[in-house]
DNA sequence: ATAAAGTCTACTAAATCTATATACATTATT
DNA sequence: AATAATGTATATAGATTTAGTAGACTTTAT
């Protein structure tokens, strides 16, 4: 399960996505948009200016804007930089790696490889979309839910 | 992740299937050989035989054996059982589904769409390989390393 | 009778996650 | 220059989960 700080790092990429060119946004309005603590917001939009993702202005009429293009930035990044592991078991990450301690032999682990191919799999869908996809299927979501 | 707990079952069931048909196999014996905490290893035993995965018998020369054939024992069902769920959101998660308090419409949320197809992805190799694809596998990749 | 197993429940220690608090720095506006 | 609106940074607390341990009990083979 990917933590909270993930998903509401996720959350507040795509909105700060659709405001993409336009003035920088608050925490307070992304904070009350998305409902997500305020606080904890703060500190999620900290770590990802400090990521070089976002850009932020102080003071009145400050806030937080995407220093790149939507399109160019991928869940997969956010899942890391929010210390989310992709993988499944530690022995299979390659951002967060860790031996099992219990295995004898990784690299005859049957287990281990079965979750090599989860790994890919998923790796293939996170990183191949970006913000700007997920804003995307936001839009074709809305579409067939009116219908 | 997957914790402990799930990693552990999946290895006690792994070397159970090889030993499917002969006598069953102590709680010592795997836990020594796969280094499991025997204590720990107990409790999930335990758990399996009393989702009917497992059979047991008590006394001198008693132990665990697997209830079906390895072939019929797919991954996913021990992740199940063992509260490791599937999905990275709990919005997508078919057996462990709770609602993000924060979303205010699930029908149409983009982050959701991408774990879904995540989830979808994952579940398709989970429910598609089982305890025997997992020995055989294992053999696969000893074939290869000793070349 | 004894020893070798599994059963069951409770407990504890450690880690992690989520959230809050507080003091501070910068900037726009008046 | 003063004020209010914002972000910055660090510390800490509370809740939850995970991993592991303990101990008393039951069953069975020899």
């Amino acid at each position: 399960m990917l933590s909270k700080k993930t998903r509401y790092a996720i959350k507040a990429l795509v909105i700060l996505g659709k405001n993409f060119g336009e003035a920088p946004m608050q925490i307070q309005k992304i904070a009350s948009e998305e409902h997500i603590p305020k606080k904890f917001l703060e500190q999620i939009l900290l770590d990802l200016r400090n990521a070089g993702l976002l850009f932020s202005k102080k003071g009145a009429g400050g806030g937080y804007g995407l220093v790149k293009d939507p399109a160019e930035i991928f869940v997969v990044q956010v899942l890391r930089l929010t210390g989310g592991p992709v993988a499944l078991l530690p022995c299979v990450s390659l951002n967060f790696y860790q031996r099992c301690e219990e295995c004898s032999n990784e690299a005859t682990c049957g287990v281990r490889d079965v979750f090599l191919e989860v790994r890919n799999a998923t790796l293939k869908i996170l990183s191949d979309t970006s913000i700007a996809d997920v804003i995307r299927r936001e839009g074709h979501l809305l579409d067939n839910y009116k219908v």
